[in-house]
DNA sequence: CTTATTTATTTACGTCGCGAAGAAATGTCG
DNA sequence: CGACATTTCTTCGCGACGTAAATAAATAAG
């Protein structure tokens, strides 16, 4: 059926499971299995791939067929060779751009992370050129600690908060930068002629996810994304092919006529569930010092919900209102995609344990006729293996996949 | 790129535009020119197409094409051959099943109306059997009517309101019965030995529109249909390619916390907007007979739409309100669908002098920073020489196609 | 009237993928 | 220990489609 970039996809697969032998290729990407000796053979021949040794079956976790076998592994018949990527082919980086901080991670072919860095800068303080300088500088500095001369470098992937259009790379808005309309793809793809891709960092959680977790690259899937702001990643079979490449911006659907402020209004959804409405609505009754350029850092929101926790009465309800508006914004998408799966991840999900009984319990009121839905509390640093573009380094930990409307 | 049912575009397009050349085919489908060729060939020794004579050049109606060529035709250079689909190939039924509304269409495989039937029928008093006995009856008395052996009869669509699984073709939910979990496409395809597709009814004339419409079948394009109910059909790239199959849910997004009361709890869109909705909040002040089986007459709509344009205040109050709420729908699509264009359509937009202007109005105030999005009003009974399953009849008349949003 | 130009369509050839059948490597059973 | 069974992978033939070049059929120009 769907021919052209299968040899990416192939190596997709193969990025996020590690080494697979052909048949198992063949299962996942959905192609034939000549098509899949075919392309393997040339991937060989072109060192993006390797054969390792034989292996034991069980290379999917299906633990019912594990069982059946027992542990010991070699079943009748041929025995698989596994493939891997050869780490050596080249590098991959990965920088996001969010409020207050630039993230860089440099990983080799297969995925593995080489090095790291975390630059706190106040962003919305830079103009556009001051901002590519620094990624660029970033960039630069991972090849540096890496040794890794200009021609490994396959690619460059940035994820960045807010509207992003895919086609051109161009940023124009993102509540992390004070300017719009910025370009910053054209002046680093010419730093170092590698290709570079630019992302909305909800899609490139959303990609990620669909990635790690084959279910979610069947159908359609929703990743909302909570924290500075309130967006949402639209993965459809696994690609994003999307209206305008941005990610949705659900945190502006409007809950009522005269709720709190937002960025641009009075009750949007995001006005409840963000960090900084969080934040600022707490001052109105904590004694918490400012937030800095609008945004509160980390350990400001840290103690935040250890204080929730703790059962303070009134951030209980704060945080008992972000569970609502949470709800609202999946009972939306719900009613709005009908996706196959609704993934909430996130820094803001590390307060999920006062939030989500809240989200399944409205929930339940609100679906309607729903279809089944799944569900799932995802980490936002899955795959830090993943390709480029596909890293964001938010909080949240990995809760649950539980099961909500009818 | 997009292998497999090109012969199907090929006629649809075909289908769409009436008789193209070659040329023009392939600029349609975006196929290669071989491609074309071989497939007309093929399609042209199956007798689903003929060659008709030479035809002069302006197929297409760019205007800006015709000035600078004169309106004479006849350029230089070889002429095209027309290639028309084969009115005698075979025939098609549509169906379209609303509330108290049963519509059947039976068409020539060139699309062009044969024969069409409106039968008023209590839906919600009807059990699933009586139903699929209605359902075929109407589609013999079409047969008979046009004397079409049962062997021509090539396909059957039917058009449902309400959450219809397109891969099973059963009904899940619509508010025009009272049963649940319809299964209406089997007994009919037994019944006929025909191709039977069944379609949320939003979805078809989603589908119908970009069939249309060359625009709208790039991208992605939301289709918001407001009448008994209010629902969504969204195609992407000209397929409906999505979520469940069905169409989205969008008129139980929830505007406020104590709003009026739909069809499952307070404060959904429909609850402002359906015509059910309106009906029965003007027979608080109007002096009206009650609503057949809840559902108010298409006679009795008319009726409140004129004393609304009549200068009635408690009236056009309630098209105001009305016009919010769809101004909420199209907020609540942008921000989390943002699709490349959007579409109002259905009988409920018969209304639109008096929604509309308020549409807009919000909008610009709803929108925040979207990116421009095309709203468009649409015809509902556009192409009604359209294909099975793409019928569905409601009224709406065409008004223009405005930009909103920035 | 011949030639150039323009446009429509076909032919030739290469690529990619699928299905079917065969080949290789290993287990199981008599 | 050999005849199967089973699983993995490859080879072969076919169909669908894309690119590039050739052919066909008309008008415009000289």
């Amino acid at each position: 059926m769907a021919r052209g970039s299968n040899r990416g996809r192939v190596v997709e697969v193969l990025r996020r499971h590690g080494p697979l032998p052909r048949v198992e290729l063949a299962r996942s990407t959905g192609l034939s299995f000549p098509a899949i000796s075919g392309l393997t053979s040339r991937l060989i021949a072109e060192e993006l791939l390797c054969e390792t040794e034989t292996a034991a079956p069980p290379w999917s976790d299906d633990t019912d067929e594990a069982d059946a076998d027992g542990l010991s592994g070699r079943r009748r018949g041929r025995p698989a060779v596994l493939l891997t990527l050869n780490p050596e082919f080249g590098r991959i980086i990965a920088v996001s751009v969010r409020m207050n901080l630039i993230e860089t991670l440099i990983a080799d072919f297969e995925g593995s992370g080489l090095a790291q860095s975390r630059l706190a800068v106040p962003t919305r303080a830079l103009d556009a050129g001051a901002l590519c300088d620094l990624v660029i500088a970033q960039i630069n500095a991972m090849l540096d600690a890496t040794a890794t001369p200009p021609d490994q470098l396959l690619g460059i992937g940035i994820a960045l908060q807010g509207i992003v259009n895919a086609d051109t790379g161009r940023n124009l808005w993102s509540p992390a930068l004070s300017v719009t309309d910025v370009d910053l793809a054209q002046p680093v793809r010419r730093a170092f002629s590698a290709e570079v891709v630019m992302a909305n960092d909800a899609v490139a959680v959303a990609l990620a996810l669909a990635t790690a977790e084959p279910g979610l690259a069947q159908g359609l899937s929703a990743t909302i994304m909570v924290g500075h702001g309130v967006g949402m990643g639209v993965v459809l079979d696994g690609e994003a092919r999307w209206g305008a490449g941005a990610g949705s911006e659900i945190g502006h659907v409007k809950l009522g006529s005269n709720g709190p402020q937002c960025r641009c209004q009075r009750g949007c959804i995001e006005a409840y569930l963000a960090d900084y409405a969080l934040y600022r609505d707490a001052r109105t009754f904590l004694d918490l010092p400012p937030a800095d350029s609008q945004q509160p850092s980390e350990a400001q929101m840290a103690l935040l919900r250890e204080r929730a926790l703790g059962g303070d009465p009134h951030l209980e309800y704060l945080f008992q209102q972000a569970g609502r508006a949470l709800a609202e914004a999946v009972a939306a998408t719900i009613s709005v995609l009908r996706p196959h799966h609704v993934v909430l991840a996130g820094p803001g999900l590390q307060a999920s344990h006062c939030l989500i009984k809240n989200v399944t319990g409205e929930l339940t009121v609100r679906s309607g006729a729903a279809i089944p839905n799944r569900i799932g509390v995802a980490d936002g640093r899955t795959d830090q293996r993943g390709c480029a573009a596909r890293d964001h380094g938010g909080g949240g930990r990995p809760l649950s996949i539980s099961r909500a409307g009818r």
